[in-house]
DNA sequence: TAAAAATACTCCATAGGTATTTTAT
DNA sequence: ATAAAATACCTATGGAGTATTTTTA
């Protein structure tokens, strides 16, 4: 079973039809009736009847779509969440700050870049001018 | 995007090692490291760090192994219920009855029977034994 | 230097295409 | 009679194999 049979399989459902769902699915038709043979006997059952003037789907078929079209989902799903990693900034940032500052103008700076960038994770670093210039340069 | 490599994909990210997993996938290394190279390429990023000894995931790894998981599961499940419906009974049955039945020794039977065959949908039809008989006939 | 992944190539299984026949309305 | 699926056969993409080289701990 892979995922390029459940997208025929799906597509075939949706239209009830073959012959149009091949098209959309820019393939031969005897090629997309291939796949559903191939799907149906690994399966072990019917997923379609076949009526001459198009297909429905059968009890099997009913039960199958449920669960292919959820699979087709959770695929997506886990390359949109890399697809994400890439094109949102990421990781997290230690900014290092006096205590006048901590207790003044940071705090409400900090909820706007949070809200940017909700994938960057901001620590503070609460300390004297002296210490701070040396982790700085660690 | 195909499930054969989340099959491979998953295995690599467990024993975090190509020849392993090519062993226990039962297919020859470079095959493997084709398949990923061609997942990594169509996602646009790194799955693994290749270290030499071994491969450890990356981030984009680490998120893209839950999602990747997850959907092996629903694939699983989808076939499972289909196979579901081959073994075990299923469908509606119809039993006729004399209200006396219904009142009597029909109910604590139904509750066994539904325990034992939870995909049979049981419908009970009050009536007198004529109009039963006429029904049967039907 | 040794274990492990990448490369280079070859081969073959199978996805997909074309032409045609069969089926059911 | 006709729209639609199945069948038969062919082609070609790409998955998988073998041999070898490259990499890094």
């Amino acid at each position: 079973m892979e995922l390029r049979q459940l997208v025929y399989f799906v597509e075939v459902a949706r239209l009830n039809n073959f012959t149009k769902a091949a098209e959309r699915l820019r393939i031969a038709q005897p090629a997309l009736s291939q796949q559903i043979r191939n799907l149906e006997q690994e399966l072990g059952v019917k997923l379609f009847h076949r009526t001459g003037r198009g297909v429905t789907l059968t009890e099997a078929g009913e039960q199958f779509l449920m669960g292919a079209e959820k699979t087709l989902t959770e695929a997506q799903m886990a390359k949109d969440s890399v697809k994400g990693l890439i094109n949102s900034p990421h990781g997290k940032i230690v900014v290092g700050a006096l205590e006048s500052m901590v207790q003044t103008r940071l705090p409400s700076l900090l909820v706007v870049f949070s809200k940017k960038y909700p994938g960057i994770k901001v620590f503070i670093r609460e300390n004297t001018t002296e210490p701070l210039l040396e982790a700085l340069k660690k």
